[in-house]
DNA sequence: TTAATATATGAACATATTCTCATATATTCT
DNA sequence: AGAATATATGAGAATATGTTCATATATTAA
């Protein structure tokens, strides 16, 4: 059998590596907080408190979850005096959260 | 502004129910055991002891995480005699995580 | 420099997760 | 029925996770 230009996904062996950032994306995705913070970011760009206050959580919460998506690179933000705007920042990610949004409707 | 036939997520918000299915959802692709499992499910089926074989991992370890992906409706099972042949069940999410994979390799 | 505002950080706590071990259940064969 | 095999299940332990509270840091304005 011939692999396809595309090399599909299940004629390789996992390595650690790939297993590793798979895992810690979706680990991204599995939390509600998380999950609304990212769907809030898919609109426009907000500052922490912007977001807190939206989604009824405290500052710190947020900035906690800010710090994680932070890390895996999912947000980005750009300073304005001192407030922070936040964005989404990997459009893979949010097209999979939005996929996944959508599929979750239809039942 | 009119929204498009297709009603993109973004339009809408997230009631409870639709961020329960979805944290689910990605929560059962978040650990690195259950990714293995529906990595090796995406290419045939396997009873548990050849999962539990293939992946160095302990038969039990392998039954709590067919639960778990049982009861999201992750993978189905087909009884011969007393092996219980494990498969998938679920393209969406086997499209996605074979999305995420791919994505993940490209770095 | 001091005050005010926005955000980040660390510790502590409560809860959740995942594995192992022992044992239960289900099916088949003799 | 009893033994053998495959899988499921419950309890317990170790670790991970997410929030709150108190406080630190950073920027701006007076």
């Amino acid at each position: 059998m011939e692999e396809s230009k595309h090399t599909p996904s299940v004629d390789k062996d996992l390595d650690e590596e790939t297993l590793f950032i798979v895992s810690q994306t979706f680990k991204a995705l599995s939390d509600p907080t998380r999950i609304r913070i990212l769907y809030l970011l898919s609109q426009k760009e907000y500052s922490v408190n912007e977001i807190a206050e939206k989604l009824s959580l405290g500052q710190s919460a947020v900035s906690h979850q800010l710090r994680f998506l932070k890390n895996l690179r999912l947000v980005k933000y750009r300073r304005a005096g001192t407030t922070l705007y936040y964005s989404h920042d990997d459009k893979h990610v949010m097209n999979i959260l939005k996929q996944t949004i959508d599929h979750a409707r239809h039942h």
